[in-house]
DNA sequence: CTAAATGCAAATCATTTGCAAAGAG
DNA sequence: CTCTTTGCAAATGATTTGCATTTAG
């Protein structure tokens, strides 16, 4: 059983099947998708309607167990905890990972002096190599 | 006239009576609107069409005379170089601006120190209010 | 004048919702 | 057993598109 499944435990959520393969598809999942493509992932290994798995997407947003960004024109999801910080080479195309530790402080200062509490943050950079 | 008009000309946007509509609509905005709020908004002054509308509006962003962010399941359209790093507020869907200049910086080191020299960027915290 | 832009309405996606049947705890 | 969840299908909201007409350059 995956670590969302015991998420959704602690959450109060109650497991069923569809659910299940939601959330295992989530855990596969190396890229964002939409309730589309979640549904085209799911289905192919059990029968499960487009509009249960947005009726599911949003309970589990709700709940803290996925993230969900607006992408694209549509809303896109994550499991919950999953680093979500990028550069992107503008050259190649290709997708590094940015530790977050670097920033994490200093935009929870600045969501502090507009008023708020920090909650969560997602930073998209586009940078090209440096030297030859 | 305003300056988002003398970016079309350089562009080679042709100028038309809507899409001066549109154009001035956004020099105005302090907000990040939607294509349905930049119509009622427009058509306060003048007759045009929500279709024409998203097809200027679609212009306009391929030739970066606005930028265009995925926000609140929705298109969100705002005038090309103004700072584009944004704190949701997630119990009222508010958008408030924050100022990039916290972070410019230790986001260029960070990229330099991965082997690449920042381009751009762009920073989506979502927030809660703080207080009682 | 000519290619591009607009209005209008119908079409296409993304997402939500009402209701009866099936399932989890 | 009771309350929640699912399937199905119809509804709503966002965005695009075809076609005849107007307009900027």
């Amino acid at each position: 059983m995956g670590q969302l499944d015991a998420l959704c435990q602690l959450r109060g959520v109650k497991l069923t099947r569809p659910r299940r393969l939601v959330l295992a598809v989530l855990e596969e999942a190396t890229d964002h998708p939409c309730a589309n493509e979640i549904h085209q992932r799911a289905a192919l290994r059990a029968r499960i309607t487009l509009g249960t798995v947005y009726r599911i997407l949003n309970r589990l947003a709700e709940t803290g167990v996925l993230t969900r960004h607006s992408f694209d024109g549509k809303m896109r999801y994550e499991a919950a905890g999953r680093r979500h910080h990028h550069l992107v080479d503008i050259r190649s195309g290709r997708i590094v990972e940015i530790d977050d530790r670097d920033f994490a402080t200093v935009i929870e200062q600045a969501a502090e002096r507009l008023g708020y509490r920090l909650v969560d943050f997602r930073l998209e950079v586009r940078g090209e190599p440096k030297g030859p």
